[in-house]
This record gives C-alpha cells, sequence and structure tokens, in this order.
DNA sequence: CAACTCCATGTGATTTTATAACGTTACAGG
DNA sequence: CCTGTAACGTTATAAAATCACATGGAGTTG
C-alpha cells in the first residue's frame, strides 16, 4: 500500500487535480450545485450525503466506501457499511459524484451540473483523479456498437498513468 | 510482439461476441496462439493456465474468479481463491484474457495476438461481453491527457448496454 | 547425480468490498 | 392528525481479493 499522508493536502506540490485552482470554491460551488439540484427535483439532501459529498469534494482523489465511511462516523454519522454506500450510492445516481471501477473508490463530479458522460485520468502513484468530458459514442467503440447492434447506455473510461508530477518525480 | 498477421479471416475489428461464428475454431486459434507466445518468450504455459484459458473461451461473457474457481476445482485443480487469482493474473498480463473491471471479472481475449487496446460493449441483461479495438488516446481523452500532461499507460473502455438479442426482447 | 534456485502450485487464514434484512425515524400529502 | 414512503441505523453475511507459508517440479550448475 502507498502510505502517502492522505490529509496534508497543504503541501506545496499542488496535490492534485493536475490543475490548480481556488479548492475551497470548488467545494462551495459544488455543493451549492448539488443543493439546488436537488431542491430542483424534490430530492432530499440530507445531511449524511451533504456531508458524504462534501467528504469526497475534500480532495481530488477517490474515497473507498470504507474510507468514506470513517469520516461519516467522525462525524457523528452511523458506522455500518451501508450508511456509506447509501449515501455514495445517492451521490453516483443524481451525478454528483462517480465511481472508479479500477479502484472501487469514489470521487466528487468535477463538472457540476453538466450533463456529461465522463473520462478519468487515475495517477497510479498518488492516486489523483482528473475527470474529463468522453464522448465514448464517437470514436471507434461507437463504430462497433453501431455495427452490431449493441446499444450504449453508459461508459466506463478510465486511464491509468502518471500525473504530472509523479511524471517528473519518476523520470530523473 | 508486432506479429499481428495471422490470418485475417474477418474485418481486423470484428467485434466477436454478437455474431455468430466458429466457436471450436475460435477456441482453438486463442489457445494455440496462447502457447505459441508463451513458447516464444520463455513463459510457463501450465495446465492450470491453459485450463483457465479454455475455461473462459468457453464463453463469450465474463466470468468471475470464484466463478471460474469452480471450474478449474472440477477439473481437479485447487479449490482456493489464489488459484484462480493467479492463474486469471498470467493470463491477463500476457493478454490472454482481460479484466471488465464494471462486473470484477474476466474474459478471454478475442483478438489474441493483436498488440490492442481493448474496448468492451457489456450487455446489461444476458452479460454478454464483445470486445472492440479501441483508440483511447486519440479523441477527447488523448487531448485531455496531452493538455494536462498526464502519461497514459493504460485505458478501461468498457460500454454498458443492451446487445442486439436483448434489445430486439426488450423493446415491443 | 546432488545441490541449488526459481517459480508455480496448494492451502489456510484474513482483509477488503459490498449487500441483505429488518426495525425505527423523519416527513410530505391528504 | 393519520398514513405511506423514503431515509437511516444496526446486525449479519456475502462476494471479491490478498497474505503468508509450505510443497514440489523444472532447469542449471558444480
Amino acid at each position: 500500500m502507498t502510505s502517502r499522508s492522505q490529509t496534508d493536502h497543504e503541501a506545496p506540490s499542488d496535490p492534485v487535480g493536475f490543475d490548480k485552482h481556488d479548492h475551497a470554491d470548488c467545494i462551495n460551488t459544488a455543493v451549492a450545485a448539488a443543493e439546488a439540484h436537488c431542491a430542483n427535483n424534490g430530492l432530499r439532501f440530507t445531511p449524511v450525503r451533504r456531508k458524504a459529498l462534501e467528504i469526497l469534494l475534500q480532495e481530488h482523489r477517490a474515497l473507498g466506501a470504507y474510507e468514506t465511511l470513517d469520516r461519516l462516523r467522525d462525524a457523528g454519522f452511523g458506522s455500518q457499511p451501508p450508511v456509506a454506500y447509501r449515501a455514495l450510492e445517492f451521490l453516483v445516481a443524481n451525478g454528483f459524484a462517480h465511481k472508479i471501477e479500477r479502484l472501487n473508490a469514489f470521487v466528487a463530479c468535477a463538472h457540476p451540473g453538466a450533463n456529461h458522460s465522463p473520462a478519468f485520468m487515475i495517477c497510479r502513484v498518488c492516486d489523483s483523479v482528473a475527470e474529463a468530458q468522453s464522448a465514448p459514442a464517437r470514436g471507434s467503440l461507437g463504430e462497433a456498437a453501431r455495427a452490431t447492434g449493441f446499444q450504449i447506455e453508459r461508459t466506463v473510461v478510465e486511464a491509468v498513468g502518471l500525473c504530472p508530477a509523479c511524471a517528473e518525480n519518476a523520470a530523473p
């Protein structure tokens, strides 16, 4: 296990997301967007759900369900797996977060509100995750799907590799 | 391993799986290809490994590690999880099979010998899996990677949806 | 051939990830 | 207020994956 300090995101080497950005603002924006979306659609943005989203937003990195659960417990919520899984399921179902299949873990959505089919770049060293837009139905996959009559409903696109920071450290 | 000149009996990017084909031939070809590759590269194509590959080749569907294990046990091999995981790991590492992250399951490679980065179409009803070629580094993901300096090493591309047969049954 | 090494295999135990089942509570709508 | 439904909390268990360690065979080296 890459035992890297997971709580020191004040480290000078911009930890994640690959790009620099105003992190506090990025959290606020996402939570506000989720809140608004829920209000507009009759969804209940309950305390656990809000907290779970905030937890994911703390870092641009995928958090496992049990890691999320730990933090929910610390925040005074239930301490059993379903608590985390249900909150995460809600966030994913409504596009506020995504599941990274490759890692069995979850990231907050980086493009709140966008009706997107996301693609992810996952650093295999530091586990940071960046989200890009993908157009999976175009390109060779879409072509193959049309050729065979397969109806694409959802796509998982995940690239594993080295983020800029880790690539620099690894290749001197 | 750029010897992709294996007699083209079909189009090179023919997405095997949903189409009819000579299944026995497709098994033989794949096993032979694996055997040859191992011989040429000093890899040991042991009985468990061969059997595991044959098991996967039986169906164009992803098999879980434990399902594979069951069949290995039935064939007289060990009965503990590592037996299956190690055989599957070998097959994946050498391109004879792929892991479907979305399903935590494994499929035999449908394009043996091809130096490919595969894309999969997974039917959510019947679980069949078809493999197509993908060019993930081109398109919007590759663009995003280049823009941020992310170095892609491997990609997971999995489309979930309805295969032709199930789509017909589902849509009256 | 014996001794050695390298790897693959087999097994038991454990960890990690995810879901089932069920009672209780919160809350919107009549 | 009553009532139906969704959300929550907890216990328990299933499913997926790995760890740790012993055994055994294929080469190879002396």
